[in-house]
DNA sequence: CGGTATTGTTTGGGATACCAATTCGGGATA
DNA sequence: TATCCCGAATTGGTATCCCAAACAATACCG
């Protein structure tokens, strides 16, 4: 793989958990001696990265994008008619075996794994419903909307019943899709949007003076 | 205004407008003496420009992205959910003022306007519909969704009847907003999409002899 | 003592040099 | 004449160089 790709990827993976805070600053000349490469397949990263809008400009300088928690309301009525088209899709065109893969996800991320997991199959099962629709650009849609919630979700504090909960609502939306009950399946996706919506928006109201005792520039939450 | 971006905008135009041909091969030399500037800017707009999947990566080459006609029908599936609930929000959250502003834009394109007038319009009505939902997410989706079905509305045969009836059904779209009729605006726009769509397809079905003819890497027609 | 001008340092933007890999052409050979 | 092989040319990937602008510190003047 081009050093390019490696350096955009690790960047990324820096960025998305949180290695790198909000609204730092990034210097090419840092990212150098950081990873080991010159100035040209870094500044391709970064212009790649700013593309996924995952670091921008301020000035003529770089930073990593802050976390704008102002957008998780819209985020949400973005995903609601692109995930209840999904799962309707989903219905129609998945196939038993597309549907066991994703059942086999959600097993295997057990009470006693690690948060990265959960972090990570929290993210994913949406991405993978979206496929099942078989349509690439709701697919991308969606994978660059869970993109942009995923930091937002590491400052969430996570409560035992409160993952329990969102894990049983996406085996009822997988339930419905393998039952071909597409309008519930539908409904029942919408309500998950708007439950984490708000499971995430009450967390972190709440630990708002926690966020940023940490360091992080988090903005738009009112 | 950076070069980098000079040469993205110029080369995005070039490719949007057909002037580079879909699928055609792009060397960094030859952009190089093409818009007299080194390599390092000219990369950085590629690079960018494949994270707008104008251009493309073919093994270690450069490509301008070919059109895939197959992406059509997906594209309009992916439009419909979206853009229906951009007018629905559009009715409750848009001001007079939005929608004249839309009107005007709709007026001034009378029946003796150039083609890149029309064609340009009728790409940006879309947009600025999505607009009048207040929520960036659909804009950047229907813009991004929009720019890829550019290069194929090129590509139609546009009789007068068929521009006729796309204008009529936009300023019908319009008119329920401005009457506030959330459900017959969103009815409107979801047949507006698909009526494009066929017109489109049945258009490119029967002049697909003379796409070939122009040399242009156009896939995916089944 | 305070404000301003100046200079020195750091940064990103762009140009260029170099390298490895791939491509393409031509000539030797069967 | 067809084929294979080798080398020259071209390509993108990377490293480095230079420059102008931004910023900071400092020194100088009022």
């Amino acid at each position: 793989m081009s050093q390019m790709l490696q350096i955009h990827d690790q960047l990324r993976e820096m960025i998305l958990s949180l290695d790198l805070g909000p609204g730092e600053r990034l210097t090419e000349r840092w990212l150098e001696s950081r990873f080991e490469g010159s100035r040209t397949p870094i500044r391709a990263a970064l212009v790649r990265l700013e593309g996924e809008e995952l670091v921008r400009r301020d000035g003529r300088n770089w930073i990593v994008a802050p976390i704008d928690l102002g957008e998780l309301e819209a985020l949400a009525e973005f995903r609601i008619p692109l995930e209840t088209t999904a799962v309707r899709l989903a219905c129609a065109r998945a196939s038993e075996a597309d549907i066991a893969g994703i059942e086999e996800m959600l097993d295997a991320c057990q009470s006693g794994a690690p948060r990265e997991e959960w972090h990570r199959v929290g993210t994913d099962f949406h991405v993978e419903i979206a496929r099942l629709s078989g349509n690439p650009f709701i697919v991308k849609a969606i994978g660059g909307a869970m993109t942009r919630l995923s930091r937002a979700r590491w400052l969430e504090v996570w409560t035992e019943p409160s993952r329990e909960q969102a894990w049983r609502e996406h085996r009822r939306i997988l339930g419905f899709i393998k039952a071909n009950d597409p309008e519930a399946a539908a409904r029942e996706a919408a309500d998950h949007i708007k439950d984490t919506r708000d499971r995430l928006l009450r967390s972190l109201n709440e630990d708002r003076r926690g966020l940023r005792a940490r360091g992080f520039a988090v903005i738009g939450l009112r």
